[in-house]
RNA sequence: GCUCUCUUCGUCUAGCGGCCUAGGACAUCUGGUUUUCAGCCAGAGAAUCACGGGUUCGAAUCCCGUAGAGAGCACCA
């Protein structure tokens, strides 16, 4: 049975756009191999804890329609899955690696720490800790009777070759001498990230640990763990990290990076998700549109590539845009009446709908480019009034017709162009702005056609003169 | 600085020893459709496969170096 996870930190404002891609292929390699996929929320520093931002977490995954079979408020039997919830676990598990002298106490200051890791820098060594408290465990254990504040460190071995396993890259090796006596567990009882990852993984039978590459290198250290505690290693797998257009990580500095953003701005999850599986990974067949389920389908966890790619906005425009313009009408009608909000009246919205859906790539084009539909134009792209004799003419004629449709108002407009001996861009042009205000909008003769007779002649005869 | 990872058009990628004078998609440019903008259709340019050595009859594909990029090096995850 398969058992993937996604460990997000309720340390933003929401997660990570990175994050819901490494979230899409656990979620999408469980759904593939029938097993479950798991949420797990990494809560234990207390400092970065962002009020509300679980719920948004969570809201997310189920708005991009990864849904989950454990996690909070969906308990299973590994309940529970708030790290801050599972203190107690920790600690015995720390107080284990104690006793099979894995690990130690630590009672020294931030202060000191501070200290020698400035000497280390000065000398041009890589700041790590010197293992004071280990050599007289005996007094530091004093001192804890006593009340100091401690941590418990793991005891990295010397000169152990460390070989992690990852599926994508084959065996990695480290060396422990470049590892750090890591906490484990913080002085406020908390566990380190560490200690935490692998006992829940462990405990909560996460068969597949799919993550970041920023994980890759602290891997021997969580090996070192398994070994210390006799536990079977998961398979490790380390996916590429997502990279701004200058190729550093994706940063919220360089880009938008909160899921939820993406479906602010009118961005179909769908889409999203789509445009999010081909970074590192293409369709056997050179698709670049496919429904989730055939994600699912043909995507092999070992054909991710381990590059980090750079996330293109436009490139998921343009996707975005392909979703859009294959949408049913009813659909793209739902979602745009979801989107934009109740005040639009709804048959109005739904008759714009053709006119439009060729037109925009995001939910969020659609009230630039309709508003006139909503409302009358309070001001003209181009000056009206050279055109005030023109129009009135216009008025006259287009009232004369008598079925109101997009051919034949076209027709009777086009007459008016022909008698005036007005170049037909120009004419349109001065038209188009005069209903909508603008000089970009959609095709003029069926806009007219929804607006009705009334409102388009009463546009066309009083554009020169705007109530504003 | 140390450790690890990565390196094919501007971007996402195909390619897994001969089918590659390197294919597709986005973007760009040109033409067509046209009452604007999109869309659609047709076409073009764009990678000496990071560089340098090997191995081989033959290398984008295998090996070794170099360079560049990225990540990690907290009582953060």
């Amino acid at each position: 049975m398969v058992r993937t996870r996604i460990a997000p930190s309720p340390t933003g404002n929401d997660i990570h756009i990175g994050n819901l891609y490494t979230a899409l292929i656990n979620w999408a390699f469980a759904k593939k191999n029938k097993g479950s996929f798991i949420i797990r929320i990494e809560d234990t520093d207390r400092t970065r804890l962002v009020e509300g931002a679980e719920e948004k977490i969570l809201s997310s995954f189920l708005a991009y329609g990864l849904d989950y079979d454990e996690g909070p408020g969906k308990e299973g039997k590994y309940a529970p899955y708030r790290q801050s919830e599972r203190l107690s676990i920790y600690k015995k598990h720390a107080d284990e690696l104690i006793q099979k002298r894995a690990a130690y106490y630590c009672v020294c200051t931030k202060e000191r720490l501070d200290e020698i890791r400035k000497i280390q820098l000065t000398e041009k060594k890589v700041p790590r800790y010197d293992k004071h408290c280990l050599t007289n465990q005996v007094e530091v254990q004093k001192q804890i009777k006593k009340g100091t504040p401690y941590v418990i460190r793991l005891k990295v071995p010397e000169h152990k070759k460390i070989v992690a396993e990852d599926l994508l890259r084959g065996a990695i090796e480290f060396s422990s001498n470049d590892l750090d006596d890591q906490v484990l567990l913080k002085s406020d009882g908390y566990p380190t990230y560490h200690l935490a990852v692998v006992v829940d993984d462990t405990l909560m039978e996460i068969t597949h640990v799919i993550r970041a590459e920023e994980w890759l290198s602290s891997t021997p250290k969580h090996i070192l763990l398994y070994e210390a505690f006799g536990w079977q290693k998961p398979i490790f797998v380390h996916l590429p990290i997502l990279r701004n257009p200058d190729r550093s990580k994706l940063s919220k500095r360089k880009n938008p990076v909160w899921a939820s953003w993406y479906l602010e701005q009118g961005y179909l999850p769908e889409a999203v998700l789509n445009y999010l599986s081909l970074m590192g990974w293409s369709h056997p067949e050179g698709k670049e549109i496919f429904s989730l389920e055939e994600f699912i389908r043909v995507f092999e966890l070992k054909d991710i590539k381990t590059s980090g790619p750079a996330f293109d906005q436009v490139k998921l425009e343009w996707m975005n845009g392909e979703y859009i313009r294959n949408m049913k009408h009813e659909t793209l009608n739902m979602k745009l009446l979801d989107f934009i909000g109740p005040q639009y009246p709804k048959e109005l919205v739904e008759k714009t709908i053709p006119l439009i859906q060729e037109r925009i790539k995001k939910l969020s084009d659609y009230l630039p480019l309709t508003e006139f539909f909503f409302k009358r134009p309070e001001k003209y792209e181009i000056d009206m009034s050279k055109y005030k004799d023109i129009l009135k003419k216009v008025g006259e004629k287009i009232e004369t017709v008598t079925e109101w449709k997009s051919k034949e108002i076209g027709e009777a407009m086009q007459s008016v162009a022909t008698e005036v001996g007005m170049k037909n861009s120009e004419f349109f042009m001065m038209l188009r702005v005069a209903i909508t205000g603008k000089k970009i909008s959609p095709p003029l003769n069926e806009s007219m056609e929804i607006l009705g007779k009334e409102e388009s002649v009463s546009r066309v005869k009083s554009a020169t003169t705007p109530e504003s």
